[in-house]
DNA sequence: CCATTGTTTGACAACGTTGTCAATAGTTGG
DNA sequence: CCAACTATTGACAACGTTGTCAAACAATGG
């Protein structure tokens, strides 16, 4: 009924402590019969080692840490809005980590504060992970990562290709802005509008110009005053579209930078008593949750997020077993999801 | 620039490493001189303490753990559904964990698994957190939370009384059920139809009291074939509002048990050719993101899941702090959001 | 002024594991 | 058959903290 420590299967067994530890790690070097001896002990006693234990005694924590931002975060929580990138995070983090017998824990942390490395520091030396999971905006920063690799910290940059420093892992945002775009321009469209994401984000660049390749592919010259900025937010995509949707000619298709703006775009196209694909085609990045139940449901752009964040995982996780370095660069692939809020010109 | 620990820090302020623990954890009986000395070396060497070793020496583990249904959350996930609870709860207990230095970390049980205890021990003893927090439907299960009362593990109950086991966090359901069918039978409706949620939880049946409740207030009969069944997914909302809306006389208002059903409704309504609200009004429970961004934004009872997550994070740390149990139950209140889903029948 | 009580400080063991290294048993090669 | 390995097993220290207890010191009351 009470605790049940490494010492209790030693003694259940009949071997020294040692032996149970290498059993239980699956170690070479212990004769099948000790094995099973200890195996079946184990299950008798239903020994589980202590986490704690493990990282005090051995190397390893059997814990990783995914570092979020702050601000963004709360910010998304506060206004309703959810958080579909640590929904979709947890799903593939946790579920690899379960697979490995490790833990994994969300850190928030504030990436314009000054004393950010202070703060990681602090959580790294709390909780002492076996490697670490960038989100972005905190992907982006060199410098963190820089701290993070000169202490020997195993981290992984989401969204974000390797640079010479630590793993990345990442969608080609470019090809995806391009493939969404072709999307449209394959349907015969021409005035393609494009609402933009916060350039706090690398990401909302790079959709852009893959914007402008596909244009550019389909020999469409690129109108600035297609292009509105916007920050994510609803109502900057509501903003963005209701001047897009005043232009003369106006356009009739829009490439928004994720699904929040994209339905902001719907709404603003049902207002202007436009319909959605008829007068205006929409495609949008994320492909999140609610956007398969807009009518019409949206053409989206799925991001691999929780298999970004399985890899992730893995690659960490292994790196603490074998000790050996991974491959830097891990390309994943999106994925073009086609709804019902695009169509051809009319 | 290597790891350090709290023997530096004595070293450094020239004390006890016993001197250095009270000075960090606060306790009494410290000369403010000292305290002062150990708190600059604190900062200058810029130590905090390993969870592991605090783990190991003394008896709190600084840890929080949340066990989350497998099955369901992996299926929400696997469909594209989100996991808009488990969000929420991340934002409460989170944040509230963070201000007390505590950490939260999430855990994923099949609650129909056969060793479902057995599980739920390999967790505690892997992790020995100082309390565990339970959400349905593993708060509605009796046998789990009286044998984690037995082994004095602190724990709450999520979305339920505690009724005379461990401690519980919920909202008053049937209430709501009847909050959301009172604001219906105030704008006049009088056929107002139900769809169900799954009966894997109690709040499902709950509501659906409070639905009969309500109708009972405004003298409405109820009637058996307004009452559709369903369980939380889009698909049984279209089936269950396709049924309801052939009805005849058709229900001027529906009562969803979820958005998702909701938005269900909202589809097959538009797809019968009815506007909503004009000829239906809609009422659903959740208050998820999407709900803001559908068109019409929905009416529904805002659950309040990130507070209820963050009292249950407080009771806990507040338990494993004082040592003193806290009062057994704790009410939080849901709030009507009304939006534009629902107005007066024509 | 002494006995008593309370406050402040520190020495040391303990927590449950793994890393290191030595001891033992078994195996191979000459 | 012996020397030199290799495979197996175990003893023991170490990890970084807090709990316990004792020592030193200060304050109080008679």
């Amino acid at each position: 009924m009470t605790k049940v420590t490494i010492r209790h299967v030693a003694a259940e067994a009949g071997v020294a402590v040692k032996t149970v530890s290498r059993v239980v790690n699956g170690e070479p070097n212990v004769t099948q019969e000790l094995r099973d001896r200890v195996s079946r002990a184990v299950d008798r006693l239903g020994y589980v080692p202590s986490m704690a234990a493990r990282r005090m005694g051995g190397s390893r924590s059997y814990l990783l840490v995914a570092l979020n931002d702050r601000n963004n975060t709360i910010n998304n929580w506060r206004s309703g809005r959810g958080n579909d990138w640590i929904d979709q995070m947890l799903h593939g983090a946790m579920l690899t980590c379960e697979a490995h017998g490790y833990r994994m824990l969300f850190e928030l942390v504030d990436g314009t504060s000054d004393d950010l490395d202070r703060k990681v520091i602090g959580i790294l030396s709390a909780l002492q992970p076996d490697g670490l999971i960038l989100t972005p905006p905190h992907s982006q920063n060199e410098a963190l990562v820089q701290m993070l690799v000169r202490r020997k910290v195993p981290v992984v940059r989401l969204g974000l290709r390797a640079e010479g420093l630590g793993l990345g892992v990442y969608m080609d945002e470019r090809a995806a802005g391009a493939a969404a775009t072709r999307h449209l321009t394959s349907l015969g469209h021409v005035r393609i509008a494009f609402i933009a994401g916060s350039d706090r984000f690398e990401a909302s660049e790079s959709r852009r110009l893959g914007y402008l390749d596909a244009l550019e592919e389909a020999g469409i010259p690129a109108d600035p005053a297609l292009q509105a900025p916007g920050d994510f937010t609803y109502e900057s995509g509501l903003e963005a579209s209701a001047r897009l949707l005043s232009l003369d000619p106006r356009p009739t298709a829009v490439v928004a930078s994720n699904d929040e703006m994209a339905l902001a775009a719907l709404h603003c196209a049902g207002r202007e008593g436009l319909s959605v694909p008829a007068d205006l085609s929409i495609v949008s990045f994320d492909d999140t949750p609610g956007v398969r139940l807009s009518v019409p449901s949206l053409t989206s752009i799925r991001q691999p997020i929780s298999e970004m964040a399985a890899r992730a995982a893995e690659l960490l996780i292994a790196t603490s077993k074998d000790g050996e370095s991974m491959p830097a660069d891990h390309l994943m692939p999106f994925r073009l999801i086609v709804r019902g809020s695009t169509t051809a010109r009319s």
